[in-house]
DNA sequence: ATAAATACTAGAATAATGTTCTAATAAGTC
DNA sequence: GACTTATTAGAACATTATTCTAGTATTTAT
């Protein structure tokens, strides 16, 4: 195997050992020498690739992100009508949460706080992403199916009370999973943001 | 003035200091020294009144959730009408967070993992919250006025949205404020868990 | 009122743990 | 094949939460 490969597969199993640690007991609890140990990584390794703890912490995160936006545009783009979309949208977060609750329970917990290049490194992505969707919402809005609202409104309205009953189910507290709830979500969410006109 | 009060006001100085810096920079960041010195405690009095620095979380904690719960029914249960009664916790949280956003944004951040002692602690009061809670729903949801839902779904789909809401705002993303929107809020949290029929 | 027990304060010493540093090794490049 | 760069290694270091021992005030019991 080559070097580059090596390189990537040690970063790679660090990110994965250290989602685990980091989804069950949060990144503070998590201590650098069981990554380095679970993972077979030194001191100087770890620090060469990651920086601190943090670092890994917003790789993971940024690539959690990453993930995830890419998939609910998939989700949501086909859609054509109002009604649908915001029902995707929904729906596709319940299954996503509901597939990989350890990535879900680390994105939910805002532990991560991104540093400044972090941010920048998530904002090429971002950006674009949220181009996609801004565009794909403006017609609805436009032709009187959604409401109109102050643009910060929307994930709030469509995607809190998913992402309230994800962190719920999360940790623990409730049996059915967000995809075994996902149409009570969707139809509660696609209420509240629908036009009554 | 008697010691007792002496250590009280000692006790409430060291939450109110640890309080701020929790909430600027999370609990992990600040220095247990730091909180020392703003509050003129010595080690040993800190760690003798709450154990160590998560103790004072935790009392932070518990003492936010049992004003809110208390409030928060103050503000419920004089309301007669399944709608009326849906509105006012929706803006009751809306003006909670909008009023002391460092209480709101410290109990949001879900930094504090309570301990097994705490748990009970916050159990007392919890248990007959929730009871007098679950008993204003009740009728509504026998009259048909509420939808039947699995217990667990309502707190979401109700207090999702502006909780969402409230995190976004309190991470200086957006301009107006929780109470600002406040209507918005509760109008949609409405629709959404409106019987339909 | 006095003694004993308890609650509280104090800060130096300790321990845990994240991070830096220096050196060595391997890979890629000219 | 020499040179530059990337990576690995782990001992040394620095920070900081916590413990410990001792001392002081307050309450309780006799």
């Amino acid at each position: 195997m080559s070097r580059k490969n090596q390189t990537n597969e040690l970063k790679s199993r660090v990110m994965e050992v250290a989602l685990g640690h980091f989804s069950e007991v949060g990144i503070e609890r998590t201590n650098v020498s069981n990554i380095l140990a679970d993972a077979g990584c030194s001191v100087g390794s770890l620090y060469h690739h990651f920086g601190n703890k943090e670092g890994i912490a917003e790789a993971l995160f940024i690539d959690g992100v990453n993930q995830f936006n890419s998939r609910l545009l998939e989700a949501l783009l086909p859609r054509r009508t109002a009604s649908t979309g915001i029902k995707a949208i929904v729906t596709f977060c319940c299954e996503w949460v509901t597939d990989q609750p350890e990535l879900a329970g680390f994105l939910l917990s805002r532990e991560v706080t991104l540093s400044v290049n972090a941010k920048l490194e998530l904002r090429k992505t971002d950006r674009e992403f949220g181009q996609s969707i801004y565009n794909w919402f403006v017609p609805h809005v436009k032709s009187g199916a959604l409401l109109e609202l102050p643009t910060s409104m929307y994930v709030p309205l469509i995607c809190g009370s998913t992402l309230e009953y994800s962190r719920l189910w999360l940790s623990g507290r409730n049996n059915r999973s967000p995809g075994d709830v996902a149409s009570i979500l969707a139809e509660a969410a696609w209420q509240s943001v629908k036009s009554s006109l």
